[in-house]
DNA sequence: AAATTTAAATGACAAATATCATTTTTAACA
DNA sequence: TGTTAAAAATGATATTTGTCATTTAAATTT
């Protein structure tokens, strides 16, 4: 798709010319004779990047250059000053303004070219390596795996028991957490006070993050299943550094949306899955989880079990010994061992 | 905080005068006398704005540029170029290769730090302005409604009769809906093909993304509820538009936590609440999204309510019934009118 | 306005599941 | 190793909810 340039500037000459230039170059181009039109033009026609002469009658280049960055829609438009003035001085006024270039008249052809499309590629750049990232093409390191790194230097690091809680429902949400080991269960209380769990936190997962706002309350309790050691840092800290980079927020953005898929698929089994459903879906999601025991024991209580399963503990276990009889899972002790997983998955 | 600048130049006493400077100015400085230091100090100190001599031993400027572009976690520092020279050739090529401004030597004291305080403004800017959004404070206009006009003014317009198929599950996940008007069910569909309602979009709702990833297929169907007019643009332009700003992404993988949050809470009710209670619930959902008539009728099927409720049509019935009987509700026709909001809120 | 179609309401019953009580097993601990 | 406490398993039963059949009411069509 060719590009569209917004150039304004009020010699009619140079403007032609350079119009000529740049349309050679395949670009689309408009022009504004004075600043007050090119600020129009650019509002209504949103151009991939203005070029702008200083000198001007109505509003002169600085003057348009902070009327568009007033407006979010036209604030991150990349903007290139032109001037006939070599100062320095006015050089570095543009810049310090924000400006992401600035060319001296007379100019070579060469130069304006490579400097328009050196702020393009720059911020296409972002672009593409968004959607590099999100096409699954690897990159040597992600950006979600930077953020980890991220809690590992400058996280507080703490150790939690089994049983022990990590953060309470209605608590004021200060902290986001890096698990780093171990199994987190994170559930809601409804009004008669079971429980019941909405999420399983294991290595290198984030949770507590609720919110960009800040501050909020935690909407529910996270507690360690058995021995489990986390990062954490605080909310604002997070927030401002997944800000940092877009490519970051993007990457994030995706972690959460991928979590809602999984959400309403679990939904579906809540409303229709018969019992036996809904714990051996549970055994298998809990297996998936604990993937670093290639044994596949699950050592979960039979009472956390049901309550990811949304169920009474004796109708879980009523369905455990089923399963058992059946020959797809043993009991060992009091743990669980998956003898069929293939069969598992066809039970309904 | 103060902000971390790093130096890189091999001439010592440049090197000393301007940390000395940059310290008076509040920064905190770290210094480099060649490229490959500055690279390697850059990558493990991750400073705020790097400034970097082009002439230099080991790796020259440029090149010291490049390999900071390389590596994820250096890329979106900004940076400035300091050289004696001042040909406009080797400013170009400085800016060309993407750097953030360009100094030249002999340098006024004042134009080095405004320089780097405009970059660094220039960037924070950016943060600044998303934690104000998120924070609530409201801008004049919402990134998300530029979103939504962008899907009127170049979004293709279409009408949808009741019950009329607006995408499928298992369908090339083509297009990403802005709803107009009416009101739209999101379901699944379970083994037995029972459906379950996962979702309601109704007027300013986006639908029918799912995923960063292009290509993807839609994880479930969506039907009008009544007559609706939508605007659609493909999935592609959507995610494209979405990664033009980072307000906006940020803005939206904001929305996509909202729901799931709600999601959760529904989870919750579908788990432990009683038929009655679902009933309840759904009503009041509906309720909330129908805020358009004030008269709170509601008109959509026992079965549609049914099924977002997650239990049988007759059961839903059977609950309608009873709430009908204690004064709570009316019902008119077919219609649902509800009479006491504040004692159904009340109901378990 | 009558006829027809469709949806809603109700009834009877069966199936599934929760609850409470009791027994058995397992794990923790002295 | 025996003791004790806790968890798991099982049994009996009540409750809830779903299913199927039927009636009633409301929309739609002729």
């Amino acid at each position: 798709m060719k590009k569209t340039v917004l150039f304004i500037e009020d010699d009619i000459t140079l403007r032609e010319n350079t119009r000529e230039l740049l349309e050679l170059s395949n670009f689309k181009v408009l022009t504004a004779s004075n600043g007050k039109i090119g600020v129009k033009i650019a509002r209504d026609k949103l151009p991939d990047i203005i070029i702008s002469d200083i000198m001007m009658p109505e509003l002169n280049g600085y003057q348009v250059f902070e009327a568009l960055k007033e407006d979010p829609s036209t604030r991150n438009i990349p903007f290139i000053f032109m001037s006939v003035k070599r100062e320095p001085m006015d050089i570095r006024k543009g810049m310090n303004l924000g400006a992401d270039d600035y060319i001296t008249k007379p100019f070579r052809e060469e130069d304006l070219i490579s400097s328009i499309e050196s702020r393009l590629a720059k911020k296409e750049g972002f672009q593409k390596r968004n959607e590099k990232v999100l096409n699954g093409a690897e990159e040597t390191i992600s950006n979600l795996e930077l953020l980890r790194s991220y809690f590992r230097n400058y996280g507080e690091y703490l150790e939690f028991e089994k049983n022990e809680e990590i953060y309470r429902e209605g608590g004021h949400a200060s902290y986001v957490y890096l698990v780093e080991e171990g199994l987190i269960k994170v559930l809601r209380l409804d009004e008669y006070g079971k429980e019941l769990i909405t999420w399983l936190s294991k290595k290198d997962d984030i949770m507590g993050f609720y919110s960009f706002k800040i501050p909020t309350q935690y909407p529910e309790t996270a507690e360690a299943l058995e021995i489990s050691k986390l990062f954490r840092i605080s909310s604002e800290e997070f927030i401002h550094t997944l800000l940092k980079s877009q490519e970051l927020t993007v990457e994030f953005a995706q972690l959460i949306s991928e979590n809602l898929s999984v959400l309403k698929t679990h939904l579906l089994d809540m409303a229709y899955g018969s019992v036996l459903k809904k714990t051996t879906n549970t055994i298998l999601e809990f297996a998936e989880k604990i993937q670093s025991d290639p044994k596949e024991y699950i050592r979960i209580s039979r009472s956390d079990l049901a309550s990811v399963a949304g169920i009474s503990t004796e109708s879980f276990i009523r369905s455990l010994s089923c399963l058992k009889k059946e020959g797809l899972i043993d009991i060992v002790g009091r743990d669980i061992k998956i003898l069929n997983l293939q069969k598992l998955h066809t039970i309904r």
